[in-house]
RNA sequence: GUGGGAGUAGCUCAGUCGGUAGAGCAUCGGACUGUGGCUCCGAUGGUCGCGGGUUCGAACCCCGUCUCUCACCCCA
């Protein structure tokens, strides 16, 4: 038997209905939001990823799903949308006509990693971005949209964390107090950290020692190293969200994967998860357009692991969007209704409503207990008696009611129903 | 890439000391049913993940490998 490549998988109905009500209601919030969605190609060329998430990352470094096509030329199945959202932005002049671009993007993404809860090779990634603005309003109010979307699947009690990692120029002072504190403290910290406080001490930031933890606590904060300018973009976007009555908490800690990052990061982590416990992260990147050879341009935007929001998505929501909704099933009571069936779902059909026609006339038992295994809440029975009086039996099959209407306002009974 | 756990029917699992594989559910057929989650009878379905080794004989022991799973690294 051929089965589905490693850490890819397959998403059968009902959990389908459920990605199908998230991404809808993803692209309702969008759209209220004067967002517009792009798709950028799933295959780029290996260099943009080389180029705006770092060379030195870890998705770059042993991440990444590269091969060589039949032309000799090096290709990506893209680890994250941004880069290609930015080349396309360059590509084909977005910048024109001035004023920001929001883009949303909803699309599988590839990473070559050792699966785990929450974490497949092939994952899916509802993001947004915006290109062309630098004012901290515009932070304020992608939070915004994303707190929007996340209220109505249901969510309560998100908050996002929020810190700013400033410009190349603050970071590079961070980056050696850093450097100095933590190698005062290298006798306690073990193997991993040590060779992070090597290659990243932003990294050691992250870590999940208990030992280091604590002398990560003392270490000094990036916020105390903001220039000027970083500072205020940062204060006054915490004013922005006060005012708009977001929640937030602080994070010194926080840094990202990504090396395209300024200003701006932000995450938001979600309990279910396992080990990879975040939901979404996202962040501003000032410099990442102009390093693709383009205009110089401010950008911020935001993806969301859809696996992972799916994954641990409010009961209530999961629930309603797994129902059949509205589908009625039809069912002939035997073989001799079989025709006059299908012509009556011809004509509900056409009138809008949707049937599940079980055509094989078994009988009413069968009929009905296979109606309410697919999911379904109401069934139109239609036999001899009903066909001669001009009538069929419409049954609720949760209540186990029913009552008989005339074939002529079935269409107008269902509807009200 | 590293480490732990697990792979037996479509699903959940049993399988003793090594003796050629079982249950429940599901599926299909039948009985009974113009009103469903019953009941009864019967049937289909397994290269025991794959490959090698040990053995008279392997689902079981050994080695390798693949996949799943959890964790590390890192990230959504």
């Amino acid at each position: 038997m051929i089965a589905s490549v490693k850490g890819t998988r397959d998403l059968l109905p009902p959990e389908t209905r459920v990605w199908n009500r998230v991404e809808a209601v993803a692209r309702e919030v969008f759209a209220l939001h004067a967002f517009d969605e792009i798709r950028t190609p799933v295959l780029e060329s290996t260099d943009l990823f080389v180029r705006t998430v770092g060379e030195s990352t870890d998705i770059v470094h042993k991440e990444m799903y590269t091969f060589t096509d039949r032309g000799g030329r090096s290709v990506t199945l893209r680890p994250e949308n941004t880069a290609g959202v930015a080349r396309a932005y360059v590509e084909h002049g977005l910048a024109q006509g001035g004023g920001a671009r929001k883009l949303y993007y909803i699309g599988p993404q590839f990473r070559y990693e050792r699966p785990q809860k929450g974490r497949y090779r092939e994952f899916r990634q509802i993001g947004a971005e915006v290109l062309g603005a630098a004012d901290p309003a515009t932070d304020a109010e992608v939070l915004g949209m994303l707190f929007d979307f996340l209220a109505r699947l249901g969510f309560t009690g998100l908050s996002v964390a929020l810190n700013s990692v400033g410009t190349d120029v603050c970071r590079g002072a961070y980056v050696e107090a850093l450097r100095a504190y933590f190698s005062n403290h290298a006798d306690r910290m073990g193997d991993d950290d040590r060779r992070r406080l090597e290659q990243n001490p932003l990294r050691v930031l992250d870590t999940k020692d208990p030992a280091v933890k604590a002398i990560v606590d003392e270490a000094p904060r990036m916020l105390d190293f903001l220039d000027a300018e970083s500072a205020a973009h940062h204060e006054e976007l915490l004013v922005l969200l006060d005012a708009a009555g977001i929640p937030y908490r602080i994070e010194p800690r926080l840094v990202r994967g990504l090396d395209y990052y300024t200003r701006t990061v932000f995450e938001v982590t979600a309990g279910g998860l396992g080990a990879q416990d975040a939901l979404l992260g996202g962040g501003r990147y000032d410099r990442l357009v102009s390093d693709l050879g383009g205009p110089k341009t401010a950008g911020i935007g935001f993806a969301i692991g859809e696996d992972r929001l799916v994954d641990v998505l409010p009961p209530a929501f999961r629930d309603e969007a797994a129902r059949a909704g509205s589908t009625v099933a039809l069912v002939p009571l035997d073989r001799s209704d079989r025709a006059a069936a299908m012509e009556l779902a011809r004509a509900l059909r056409a009138a809008g409503i949707a049937v599940d026609l079980d055509p094989a006339g078994k009988g009413p038992g069968a009929g009905l207990k296979g109606a309410e295994r697919r999911g379904l809440s109401v069934a139109v029975l239609l036999g001899g008696r009903e066909r001669e009086a001009g009538t069929v039996v419409v049954k609720n099959l949760a209540s186990r009611t029913q009552e008989t209407v005339p074939v002529g306002r079935l269409a107008e009974f269902l509807k009200g129903s």
